[in-house]
DNA sequence: AAATATATTGAGACAGTCTCAACTTAGCAA
DNA sequence: TTGCTAAGTTGAGACTGTCTCAATATATTT
């Protein structure tokens, strides 16, 4: 299994690695501030290179944000193949979906990029993205069986759904968007009554 | 009771006039082709006009967004409005709604700027999309007395919902939008049963 | 046909993205 | 240790974009 480029390919030089890790770190730090959409240039300066030198790291700022969420993308489809072991599968979806949705808050704009890189199968974050859907396909194939909650609803929507819920958090307050969350949970139940 | 300045305020020049009318067109034409981030200075290009003349008529995004949105923003309030004599609560806020988020996909981009504007007091969008809001309520109230949505649901929640429903399905299909309006408005009705 | 209030202009200050030819340096081999 | 070379860095420069404002032009009024 070909993971696309684990963080650095073969072997660096030292320098290389250095400047590397130094533009992770300070992207971290600027994205938490200014989210995903923050300047490059900036990035580059407080990491005491050059802009070019960031441009040849990460070609753009996908695959920036890339390298930054890799591990963290992993963990959240991880989690998904351990609660496939939870006892009660709607309880189980719900955990992880609430998991999903504080992970996609992590930086504004974040939502905007993994909605957008599902689709752009060009992206730098496609595979990830692809993988923690489909972690979470089984969660809600499950909970489907299981009979709690509607069988019409697909993979995607349940993607798109903590997308959403998580970016009109970004966009007003994190308790708006678990509000959200919560309600979109119980439309998901099937419809015993009409 | 003084709306924030209808088109044009007091009395223009008739060359003032001109201008301003073929920027909100332009500005129409641009917006629909590459959203409402697209490049002020290519709208005034297109206007045959400097740039300067742009940002004299509109000081910036918001206003000229405002513009353009004023009057299909007063008609979903009244819209919401005329519904309140609709037979069915449950029906005529599920009408609404749909035609809600269908006025928000409008333009790409647009919901980020209708959901950011209710909490920015400062925008020129703000009142308008408070007076939305507003008329969203009074359908939201009446379901709610009619028992067909859970009563903890507020205005704000409703708002939210709308703006990232249509968000969702900017960024991958009105398809997916329309799924999750499905589900979103179902998951409002009161929990029968748990 | 002025006078004047009203508009328009476009250069320019600034910030950002991204490229690439010239340069520098780490790491290896003689 | 020295020099070689592949690997990495640099920063100016070509773009595109936002927004301002002194100079200029023009519609309207008297």
């Amino acid at each position: 299994m070909t993971t696309t480029g684990p963080a650095p390919q073969r072997r660096m030089r030292a320098d290389a690695r250095r400047n590397y890790e130094r533009l992770l770190a300070e992207a971290a730090t600027v994205f938490t501030a200014h989210g995903v959409e923050a300047s490059l240039e900036d990035i580059a300066r407080r990491a005491g290179v050059a802009n070019g030198t960031l441009y040849s790291h990460f070609p753009n700022r996908q695959a920036l944000l890339e390298a930054l969420m890799r591990d963290r993308m992993q963990a959240l489809s991880g989690t998904a193949r351990d609660l496939l072991d939870h006892p009660s599968a709607h309880e189980a979806l719900v955990i992880w979906a609430r998991a999903a949705v504080a992970h996609t808050t992590m930086y504004r704009g974040l939502a905007a990029s993994l909605l957008r890189s599902i689709e752009d199968e060009t992206s730098e974050l496609h595979a990830a993205c692809q993988a923690v859907l489909t972690a979470g396909e089984q969660l809600l194939e499950r909970a489907q069986a299981a009979g709690t909650v509607r069988g019409d609803a697909t993979a995607s929507d349940l993607y798109a759904l903590i997308n959403a819920v998580a970016w009109a958090g970004e966009q007003t307050s994190a308790a708006q968007g678990e509000r959200l969350l919560s309600f979109s949970i119980d439309g998901l139940r099937p419809s015993s009554r009409r």
